[in-house]
DNA sequence: AATCCGGGGTG
DNA sequence: CACCCAGGATT
């Protein structure tokens, strides 16, 4: 097809969303924007952006910033490393750079936390060069246009649609041309129930022709979920209760939560061994809560009485101050229920 | 190359 | 329940 891009631009001109990321050409903003983004609707996302935008209005608010707070800021939104990584990024720039971001694809592929699509977004949207991003949406798009079946998610697969995507870019504003084809996958050519009776590449569809719009994109690999069974110590002697810190290479990574012991069934835990003697005065039921790898089956003892000892990464609050420490959403939704 | 890392929405 | 979302790091 030798007019993708003409097709592909026309339609976007016609039917974007202005998001607030739209209106700039900050790379700040662009990097805040593509990370908050990554593996996230932008209904999700974009409250995130603005809280974000408003906490931390430029690199070096952001850099200054503890990590509890960035996180803080992210609770809820998953995918912790992203946070961390983006405060790690931010220091990096404010100290190292002054400030200022790094300006070719190459260089900000360097940068903890931005790989080979958000440094192309960046690239294109802050300084137009023609890189050509390549997300969940463009797979889809161009895996039906061109009716190809080969795995999104194998080294192979990934090259071919990079180079794919590359050679339709568009040279006189490929910025344009790199929203354009997202756009295009979030809003027309949606994953179930693409709208293919109104879409200007229909003609041009080999996919469409064919009847493989339901196969494709084609994944190779199913990821496996794992049971684990949690089991909460929520303490509450005079409005104070404990919280201990994730430190492991885990889940989680350095939020905050109810002291844990883990077992290997949804059994109720009856030895706590060094941490109480006492009987819980209150036991949740249990609690299922879905990661991408992983079912959880939570439950929540509650005891009215100090633990008898307190290992090194426990913090003890008041239960009025919890909301100052960055929560899982399990921990969080059990305090809104609760 | 395979696996891990969240949370929410959809059919 | 299975799949997807403005992916990246680690092993």
């Amino acid at each position: 097809m030798t007019d993708f891009d003409l097709l592909i631009t026309d339609w976007y001109r016609q039917n974007k969303r202005d998001l607030p990321w739209r209106n700039t050409n900050d790379p700040y903003k662009i990097w805040l924007s593509e990370i908050i983004m990554q593996q996230t609707r932008v209904e999700q996302g974009l409250s995130y952006y603005i809280k974000f935008i408003n906490a931390y209005p430029s690199v070096f608010e952001l850099a200054n910033a503890s990590e509890q707070d960035v996180l803080n800021h992210w609770q809820g939104l998953g995918y912790y490393s992203r946070a961390r990584n983006l405060h790690f990024t931010a220091k990096t720039i404010a100290t190292e750079k002054k400030g200022i971001f790094p300006k070719t694809y190459k260089e900000l592929l360097e940068l903890k936390g931005i790989g080979t699509y958000s440094a192309a977004a960046i690239a294109s949207f802050s300084y137009k060069e023609p890189v050509a991003v390549v997300d969940g949406n463009v797979y889809r798009v161009l895996s039906r246009v061109f009716d190809l079946s080969i795995p999104i998610d194998s080294s192979q697969g990934k090259k071919y649609f990079f180079e794919l995507a590359q050679n339709l870019i568009t040279l006189k504003e490929p910025d344009v041309f790199n929203q354009a084809i997202m756009e295009f996958g979030a809003l027309q050519c949606t994953p179930t129930n693409p709208n293919c009776n109104s879409c200007p590449l229909s003609i041009n569809c080999l996919s469409l022709a064919e009847g493989t719009i339901k196969l494709r994109p084609v994944k190779s690999k199913k990821t496996k979920v794992t049971d684990r069974y949690f089991h909460f110590m929520v303490f509450n002697s005079n409005g104070n209760t404990y919280l201990e810190k994730r430190l492991q290479k885990d889940i989680w990574l350095n939020l905050y939560q109810f002291p844990l012991v883990e077992s290997n069934d949804n059994a109720e835990i009856s030895n706590w061994e060094k941490y109480t003697l006492s009987k819980p005065i209150k036991v949740s039921s249990e609690i299922k809560h879905i990661l991408s790898h992983q079912r959880i089956h939570a439950k929540f003892y509650h005891f009215s009485e100090e633990p008898l000892t307190v290992d090194s990464n426990w913090k003890k609050i008041k239960l009025s101050e919890i909301q100052d420490y960055p929560l899982p959403r399990l921990i969080d939704r059990y305090l809104e229920n609760e």
